[in-house]
DNA sequence: TAAGTGGGTTACCTATGGGTAAGGGATACA
DNA sequence: TGTATCCCTTACCCATAGGTAACCCACTTA
């Protein structure tokens, strides 16, 4: 912990950072991002099994608004809008992998 | 990513690390507790200015039942009871600075 | 007898996240 | 005219996380 963190400030600031991760679908539209992955909103719903139109748009939105996802419409017709992580959603790799690690050490000592 | 993960499953996996720091209080605890630090609940109640004895006490389990705190209870009379970090616990302190760094990257790019 | 001390538990209420179902608007095609 | 496609939005409902307030227990001290 670098700075002049106190207990509450450290807490809050990954609160924060957790607070984008939140929500049942943000992790798995994620995860079918990683790694350069391009999709459009009609193969992202069919990808995740259970998904309503409603939270698959709401939650899209969110990652957009908070900067992880960026939007790209196509003015055509139907409609054609394609979403892809930013460099900085990207850059969330290494860190969930990170937390996976932790969770796999739990038993290992 | 290392292993055979799908979206689903990695997402599952994270999903299942960060479950054990929801709540609205764990984070704070868990800051707290960070570096070895030992505390009684009521030392706890004092430094965490607006948690509840119901909430210190349900969290602070809820740490324990997940491996993160250890509690030890001494016999005495009035009781006492003391709360650290394990070393599964501690080990997550990078995890949440990698976090943190994160987060600071957003707007510097 | 009464009150204090430490570490809780229990009962009850409310706010919010996520669910389903349905509608909506632009364009093309038959 | 009617229907299909794509990407949503709106209305409504429910389950659960978290809030407050009050109670509990064992023992000591006054």
């Amino acid at each position: 912990m670098g700075k002049g963190y106190t207990p509450e400030t450290a807490a809050a600031d990954v609160a924060a950072a957790l607070k984008v991760l939140e929500g049942r679908w943000k992790l798995i539209l994620l995860f079918h991002l990683f790694g350069g992955q391009v999709r459009r909103y009609s193969e992202l719903k069919k990808r995740i099994p259970g998904i309503s139109q409603k939270m698959l748009a709401q939650q899209l939105r969110a990652l957009e608004a908070d900067g992880l996802v960026r939007r790209t419409v196509y003015p055509e017709v139907p409609p054609r809008v394609e979403y892809q992580l930013t460099d900085w959603g990207q850059a969330l790799c290494p860190v969930l992998d990170g937390l996976l690690s932790w969770r796999e050490k739990r038993h290992s000592q």
